[in-house]
DNA sequence: ACAGTAATCCATGGATTTATGGAGGATGCC
DNA sequence: GGCATCCTCCATAAATCCATGGATTACTGT
């Protein structure tokens, strides 16, 4: 009665694990897993922030329910998605990391979303020096529900489509360091564009708040609706 | 200019992330990385180990190479594959462990295939602390050429297939600590099986090579062919 | 109860993927 | 060269996945 005799359990236990790995098998489920990780959104503002159809983005989501990633939470007539806990994060982001460094397709890729050059960057432990010797401001460029879910303690919050608008809020004389949802988004690179063009001294975090979580690094929430 | 007007490169971006989702989507893709985290294999080999057709074992290790999970080398009229590197093996592990804790199809399939109670296990700090002290063995029960790609320092190894015959090579008295692959590895279950059926001290090591080498503890290796 | 909003369910056509046979390269041996 | 071995490439049929529109369910407010 080994288990290696009752042949097919194996391939049950393998197409299980590959039904997860499914979830992960889609542009669009990446897109919505990408925005979840920076804290929880109803189907709608999932779908318009990834630019599906409600119908689409509603079946996308229930693949990652169906294979775990996601919970959901009923409040009212809207149902809120959240990942189902930090170790889908740590997947997701391990995920692209193994694609950049081995398929060549990401690359050039990355380089035509982001732009050829992303200029200068500092790391979690540059900025952590900076702000304990400098003059510096840390500058969250999401979109303000992404920031009242969680942000770097001491961040100020301006979002990337308010900040011609607002860039009189920043102090002239400071270096300022952007970031956002991680390692692949753009927000920090238009932001750091447009402030350097202005004259601010502009630079961007490596990664973003993504990467800032899982590393247990100290999140601030602000509760306020 | 701003990178995030030229739509459709986001797309691709994580069309190409998804592309490294794909590989992960099917079991038997999976069944041939787990054996390819044991050490690099020919691909009739791998067909064999995975019970694939030839063809069919050959497609799907042409989908992980174009994901980058896997490189080649040619050795005369065989083709030798390895995984393309340790962090491959870290998201394939990862992968199982999200897949296990968050979807509920995983824990009965894994039941279904190494048994519902697979008796006591000892942690690898466990086993640290039973060599140091105790009168220990550690047997490595994968097929031979495994142990000879990778091992740990002071294992023995007796294929599971050549175990009833060649138990008398174990000390009576020794309490045999067993391992295989990793944590979803059925050999080390039937090894359990077969030793206390005969009477023998037998316990089974939580998880296997894939999780010691990803530890980066120290691994043996026989050069001899 | 009724209307209205949010989200899921269902059916469908179009595109991908999968397994498998057979043909076609590459390499080594004689 | 001729031949065998190992593997990849190609073509195909079955199965699966994807996006979308229309219908349905769940809940709120009046």
């Amino acid at each position: 009665m080994s288990a290696s005799t009752k042949s097919g359990t194996k391939a049950r236990l393998y197409d299980a694990f590959a039904a997860s790995g499914k979830a992960l098998a889609s542009g669009k489920r990446l897109e919505l897993l990408d925005l979840l990780a920076q804290g929880e959104r109803t189907v709608d503002a999932l779908a318009k922030a990834a630019g599906l159809n409600l119908t689409t983005a509603s079946a996308h989501l229930q693949t990652l329910k169906q294979a775990g990633f996601v919970a959901t939470r009923r409040e009212g007539v809207r149902i809120h998605y959240r990942l189902a806990g930090d170790d889908v994060a740590q997947l997701f982001a391990l995920l692209r990391k193994v694609a950049e460094r081995h398929q060549t397709t990401v690359p050039p890729a990355r380089a035509a979303y982001l732009g050829e050059d992303g200029g200068p960057e500092v790391t979690r432990e540059g900025l952590r020096a900076r702000v304990e010797t400098g003059d510096v401001v840390v500058l969250d460029v999401r979109p303000a529900e992404e920031y009242r879910a969680g942000h770097i303690p001491g961040a100020v919050s301006i979002p990337v489509e308010e900040l011609a608008d607002r860039i009189d809020e920043l102090p002239e004389n400071a270096d300022i360091v952007v970031y956002c949802r991680g390692e692949y988004c753009v927000l920090a690179y238009d932001a750091v564009r447009l402030l350097t063009d202005r004259g601010r001294r502009a630079i961007r975090l490596n990664d973003g708040m993504l990467e800032w979580r899982l590393s247990k690094l100290p999140v601030d929430v602000s509760d306020l609706t």
